[in-house]
DNA sequence: ATCTTAATTTCGGCA
DNA sequence: TGCCGAAGTTAAGAT
């Protein structure tokens, strides 16, 4: 049990119920008073710290790549109770976990292979290459120039002309926020400065916009445009999804 | 066993080894391979599902408020080899997780108790209370008018004044972002609009800043200071500290 | 309850 | 590899 879960090729995760104490030093410091937790071993070394309730964030946790050794707890230790003391190490940061167990009440292995990974869909880089696709959704006679238009301080998510021919920088959010009108008004002011582009309007498109982004788009001069994915997805024809 | 981890004052956590796949519908949409994965049921129904790499975060998960029901699998579904099937519903939202299992390893159900929680130190409030008892850091004569000074779009981290009394409004950031510089921007633009403080000079302060974010606060004429987190700490004379 | 901001963010993409 | 921005961000604190 001891190294069974580092050896090898194997994949394997190590469960542990233990009633202990938790320190963690490194970017900041943090303590978890003696309780009964999960402590949860994974294939690259890396241990997390659950507790039954919260969300899927551990209490703490060592990120990979670590390492983990056991040490032999001291006297004074071994005299406040601690039977085991786990130290995980990070191997770049030298940031520390220590567990000070005192009584192990579960501890299990279990091989689990690799992981396929996760397939996702429906990101913002869906919602950009089907506005791509129906342009003519901001308006008659849009039309797209590119995605990803690069500018010096990063790309414009799409750039298009209207139906007069001027030019067209769309930022694109599926939860449209303050911070995608701030970041669309920075590319617009440095497109405005070059002329071969310039007059540049703006436009906020997202899923759903949150009033206060409305405002100040609204005050800069940003038109804001609300998508429905799903309308646009059913328009596009590699509509073909699960469920 | 069936309904053990969600009734009374028990708080339980569930821990299943399975072969599965699990598909989720709700901001977007994922598909998860079958695999055997860990799957962690708590005590307020979330669910989590594992797999042995990564880092914290799992694979999938389903956070609270939600409600886990199994289902009986139909024919189709038995004749693809699936046993049991899991459906976890968020209670407002209406995403849903489901769960195919295939074949179970290990199942087994632990009583934790309620976790006394995390204690930190080290984070922004702490370099913030730092930076206000080291405010000549920024310089001679610098003084401290006051910690989170109240204006009409939020609190600045610092309002100070230099050696020529003139206001200078610091904003603080672990990591000096862009974002950071934005909010400055902000705080100044306001605050430089009231006759009794204008002018007000700014100053981004991090223990690290960001290449582009320095460029931005430069070009807005804001004044750059990296922090040492560490000799600030040290020069603070309540630095007892664990290890 | 809603909104704002930080995070030991994590994660993916692209230069 | 490092930087930058998105995320089912999540989570904590303030209004």
């Amino acid at each position: 049990m001891d190294v069974l879960w580092c050896r090898g090729r194997l994949v394997v995760v190590r469960l542990v119920i233990a009633e202990c104490s938790v320190d963690y030093a490194g970017r900041l410091s943090a303590h978890l008073p003696l309780a009964k937790r999960l402590l949860m071993v994974k294939n690259d070394g890396s241990l997390l710290v659950h507790s039954d309730g919260g969300s899927y964030k551990p209490l703490n946790w060592m990120s990979p790549p670590c390492v983990l050794t056991t040490v032999e707890p001291d006297e004074t230790q071994a005299a406040a109770g601690i039977t085991e003391l786990w130290k995980v190490t990070h191997k770049k940061t030298g940031d520390a976990l220590i567990v000070s167990i005192h009584e192990v009440h579960h501890d299990s292995a279990h091989e689990l292979g690799v992981d396929p990974g996760l397939q996702k869909d429906g990101v913002e880089a869906h919602l950009q290459k089907l506005l791509a696709e129906q342009i003519e959704l901001l308006g008659d006679g849009y039309r797209l120039i590119r995605r990803e238009y690069m500018t010096a301080i990063g790309p414009v998510d799409i750039l298009a002309t209207d139906a007069t021919g001027a030019s067209v920088a769309v930022e694109l959010k599926r939860r449209g926020d303050i911070d995608g009108v701030e970041q669309l008004t920075r590319y617009l002011e440095l497109m405005n400065r070059d002329p071969l582009l310039a007059p540049v309007q703006g436009v906020f498109a997202a899923q759903e916009i949150k009033p206060q982004a409305r405002t100040l788009a609204q005050d800069r001069g940003i038109r804001c445009v609300v998508l429905d994915y799903d309308a646009m997805r059913g328009l596009d024809d590699s509509d073909s999804r699960l469920f």
